[in-house]
DNA sequence: ATCCGTTGTGACGATACATTCACATATTGG
DNA sequence: CCAATATGTGAATGTATCGTCACAACGGAT
């Protein structure tokens, strides 16, 4: 058809997001070679020709969430010297990326991805385990700094950061759109924010461009 | 094989609970009437003497999750008055819900599920929002009886109660029952409840059976 | 210009799965 | 006891999908 013909390297990148997109639109069932040669422009045993097959496609399905996920944080965290602030930045990426690619929780829920090669499993357990070990980095910041509470265990308020993100995600995604994620999250934050935030010491650093800054009923 | 005669309620009730296992232990790509049958120890094509089809099995499942879900919550609710001991005790419930059935998550999550059948989207977002609103509805009660905080948005601190333990179950899948879910639920609440629980007023009901009562390092 | 590796194509086989059907057997009511 | 119904079985059909293979066309290196 197109019968367009590009490298290998570029194929692989185009493949591999095809697949991601496939898997937010129509779930990991929907991730056939053969839709996701069609969604390329291809046909499906081109696909054999850059990767080794499905497995190899999957493999690098989740290479691309690693990718995406530590981008995130590595730019919020240039964007901004509060540890509050950088916290809050992420939070921001971190919804925009979920609800652009329904396909990353889907992913890491995802058990036939695990049963299909051994170890998988244990490299997206790395993946998320790198991403809240550098946010629970950013918390250890915070707190050394004196704007975030000490004695708070990072790790706890690691996870506890990524729950702000995923109950908006589902939401967002059952009720087609309707869920306002942006709202919700901002309200969540707030009240996170209250519950880590070192009291008394109004943080040193400048509060500048954070939106909503009083309180909400 | 067994040719074990049983009556098809008893049956439907079977093949539902054998297809959420099987969502749970493979994932939706594992989910064949081939492997319910097997698990329930029958052949394939007796599962419709009992189902439609494919699509009636998941709609069984769907109702079997909406029930204990439900249940958590009425069962909760019954066993405590204090709202703050409720939620802790619908949190734990939760918990141990989704540690025994991951399919739970993977079932909201799900797109295949939803894109085969019209509809069964809404009626999963029915069950969620049920839920979050009879949670939305302990909060309220306890903001009018003044342990916690009034200001604060019963439906946003419902969402993220249920963040609470949406993380714990993915990294405690990932990890392979490594994490320890009940720690960090412990110390999630802890966090949480400090941020909503009504300040200067040590609320009026008895605070007896409820563990770690101390800071944590 | 030509040769060879790279990329793309179409046909094909193998496998798994959902569903149907004819048949067998247990259970129940008359 | 017998018929009717409910439940279970095995074979068969149609479809989707993964993967392979032989062949074609493009492009750069010699």
């Amino acid at each position: 058809m197109g019968e367009e013909r590009l490298g290998t390297e570029v194929r692989r990148e185009q493949i591999a997001e095809a697949a991601l997109a496939l898997i937010s639109e129509r779930g990991l069932g929907g991730l056939s070679v053969a839709a996701v040669a069609r969604r390329v422009g291809l046909v499906p045993s081109a696909i054999y020709r850059h990767f080794e097959g499905k497995e190899g496609v999957v493999d690098a399905v989740v290479g691309l969430i690693r990718d995406r996920l530590l981008r995130n944080v590595r730019e919020a965290c240039t964007e901004a010297d509060d540890a509050l602030d950088c916290l809050r930045r992420i939070l921001t990426r971190h919804v925009q990326l979920i609800r652009n690619n329904v396909g990353v929780p889907r992913v890491v829920f995802s058990e036939e991805l695990y049963a299909s090669r051994p170890g998988r499993k244990g490299e997206v357990h790395a993946v998320v385990a790198g991403y809240l070990a550098s946010v629970a980095e950013v918390i250890r910041r915070g707190q050394a700094a004196g704007c975030i509470r000490p004695g708070l265990e990072p790790g706890t308020l690691a996870v506890m950061f990524l729950g702000l993100v995923q109950p908006s995600a589902i939401l967002w995604h059952l009720s087609d759109g309707q869920f306002d994620v942006t709202k919700h999250t901002q309200r969540a934050w707030e009240v996170f924010r209250g519950a880590i935030e070192a009291p008394g010491r109004p943080q040193p650093s400048q509060r500048r461009e954070s939106g909503s800054e009083g309180e909400m009923s």
